[in-house]
RNA sequence: GUGCCCGUAGCUCAACCGGAUAGAGCACCAGCCUUCUAAGCUGGGGGUUGCUGGUUCGAUUCCAGUCGGGCACACCA
């Protein structure tokens, strides 16, 4: 059978880079042979606008062009019509047969359909979430965590060797606030009292701690264990209690939102590995630093930042971005070639600076390292207005709640579902409604509708990938098959521009397709080769559909 | 003031690194359930892609400027 079938548009750009050799050899190499899927049908099925590229190197007309790439294709049983149109564009149509036979290629591949090998099984990294453990997850970290996750599983359903890390700021200033901040909680102190300090944390969820402490409760997880003392003169106690207590929390939430980590790294070990000290040692002897006003600096402008950055402030501690470097360091030095940094917007600052850090330690780490991937801010539509989100005054629209209220797919969906770089409105109304207003229920009631279909057939479906599939000739049809089709070029392309949100419009196009095909034709014909073709043809809808959901973490079910 | 992101239908968003007539959903209008799930389908109206220039066969996409929204600009993290 027809092997190509999984990649008909490299194998197409293939035919025409041959072609292109016969027709213009010493503009081959410079030239990148490029198909494209037209809008409209009657383009064909993959459109290839190399003719106009050429035109002007070589000084001939496009169409001219055209017909001399077409004379020189050479011939393959995927390729069916090939016409020039319009100023010189070149379409291509696919044969029916080489459509057909996706379908068996789905069924048998099963969740392993649409896996490539961009990554060839190299080591690559995705940081995500990466909160402050000062306080509950909020509707931002949870954009983080779903597209992070939605990153993950694809750049795995992609071939890298994927890691995911969480990265805990458990030291410096804010981790002073929040203790200072439960400290005098548990002296009685609340947030109204003129007495509260202006960045204490004012939200409930400190004085719950302050109750736990006080109760000498415990902390009790796989990856650490800490009793409260219950001495509230003790600092240091209450520190290590109120992180842990938060990370329980934040744990609670992911685990809820259905996303878990490789590895927790922890800002205070940086030091007390002496990774912060190591790391500082190297930029001084890389020559980039040097002494002013009794700080240490490190010269960031060599590396595209506006000005230098201190690096040890002059009561001799650190300011952030130094642990940042060691962190980063550390990546590197781990063997992760590829690093992806999934943040919120507002730290965007963060990027120059690390990245300079990095280069100042001559040690070869190329320039743009690390990958970043920032999201925008999230608002929150309740009842049509906006829910302002204060860490300090304590109001919050928390992950939890968001689950709790609209549940995990549709959170998750809404999301990831859009491109991380422009600003979200989350309308928890249009979120929570189980109507046509909201496009997980579509996609995940196609996926319900088939599985209906195929319950009612008495045959088995191990059967279906052996079926014929000749039969698969309408109009419907054609356009079904084209879009399983499409579904490895689509991870490859959410994969590289590390958009997940392409998953999402995919699948939406894809139930739409089989919606379609669903109100204009029957399955469960008489005519058995028909039949089989078809129950073939949605079950391997419905598996594309299931993978396309658990590349989100949206579940797939099979009643609604 | 400087840097980054975004301006596309009434609303929420796409557009495969420059392609052909800019697409979906919601909302609005008109139709489709005695046979596989109507959370569905079919058709219709709705646009000077914020604005002005530039680059070229061709621009929502690239460049310059401008207006508007968001974020960030510490010896805080």
């Amino acid at each position: 059978m027809t092997t190509a079938v999984s990649n008909f548009k490299s194998h197409l750009a293939e035919l025409f880079t041959q072609a292109l050799q016969t027709v213009a050899p010493d503009l081959a190499d410079s030239q990148k042979v490029v198909m494209d899927r037209p809008k409209q049908a009657q383009h064909g099925d993959y459109a290839c606008n190399l003719a106009m590229q050429l035109a002007k190197p070589m000084r001939r007309s496009p169409r001219d062009i055209a017909q001399a790439l077409i004379d020189a294709l050479p011939a393959s049983p995927v390729v069916g019509k090939v016409e020039i149109a319009g100023a010189g564009f070149i379409n291509v149509f696919i044969t029916t047969a080489a459509k057909q036979s996706v379908v068996r290629g789905v069924l048998q591949l099963g969740e392993e359909f649409g896996r490539i090998n961009l990554g060839e099984g190299r080591k690559l990294q995705v940081e995500f979430v990466s909160a402050n453990p000062t306080g509950p997850l909020h509707v931002g970290h949870g954009r983080g965590a779903a597209v992070g996750d939605c990153l993950c599983r694809l750049l795995d359903k992609a071939g890298w060797d994927v890691t995911r890390e969480f990265y805990y700021n458990d030291a410096g200033a804010q981790i002073d606030n929040l203790t200072l901040s439960v400290q005098l909680r548990c002296k009685g102190v609340t947030p109204d009292d003129p007495a509260w300090p202006e960045n204490g944390y004012r939200g409930d969820y400190i004085n719950d701690i302050a109750r736990a402490f006080i109760a000498k409760e415990a902390i009790d997880a796989d990856y650490q264990h800490v009793r409260a003392t219950g001495d509230i003169e003790d600092a240091n106690s209450i520190r290590h209690f109120g992180v842990a207590y938060l990370r329980r929390e934040q744990d609670l939430d992911l685990h809820a939102f259905k996303i878990r980590f490789d590895v927790y790294s922890l800002e205070s070990a940086l030091y007390t590995d002496g990774k912060v000290e190591a790391a500082v040692k190297k930029l001084i002897a890389s020559g980039h630093t040097y002494e002013k006003d009794g700080a240490l600096w490190l010269r960031t402008t060599d590396f595209g930042d506006d000005k230098d950055r201190v690096m040890r402030k002059t009561d001799g501690g650190y300011t952030y971005f130094v642990p940042d470097v060691a962190y980063h360091l550390d990546k590197w030095q781990r063997g992760f070639t590829k690093v992806i940094n999934e943040q919120g917007a507002d730290h965007h600052s963060t990027i120059t600076r690390v990245r300079a850090g990095l280069q100042a330690l001559d040690i070869g780490i190329p320039k743009g390292w690390p990958d970043y991937v920032l999201h925008q801010m999230v608002t929150v539509l309740r009842n049509g207005e906006e829910v302002k989100i204060s860490k300090r005054a304590g109001s919050y629209v928390t992950l939890r709640d968001l689950i709790d209220e609209v549940g995990c797919d549709a959170t998750r969906f809404f999301l990831a579902a859009r491109h991380p770089d422009t600003q979200l409105v989350f309308d928890i109304d249009l979120a929570k409604s189980q109507s046509n207003e909201n496009p997980v229920y579509y996609i995940q009631y196609a996926h319900a509708r088939i599985h209906s279909v195929l319950s009612q057939w008495d045959g088995k479906l191990d059967a279906l990938a052996g079926a014929d599939m000749s039969a698969l000739e309408s109009e419907y049809e054609q356009i079904l098959l084209q879009r399983l089709i499409d579904y490895p070029q689509t991870i490859e392309s959410a994969a590289t521009d590390l958009s997940p949100h392409l998953i999402a419009f995919y699948l939406k196009d894809l139930a739409a397709d089989f919606h379609s095909y669903y109100n204009a034709s029957r399955f469960l014909v008489d005519d058995e080769k028909v039949k089989l073709a078809r129950l073939a043809l949605i079950a391997a809808s419905a598996q594309v559909i299931r993978n396309g959901l658990d590349l989100l973490g949206v579940t797939a079910p099979e009643k609604m």
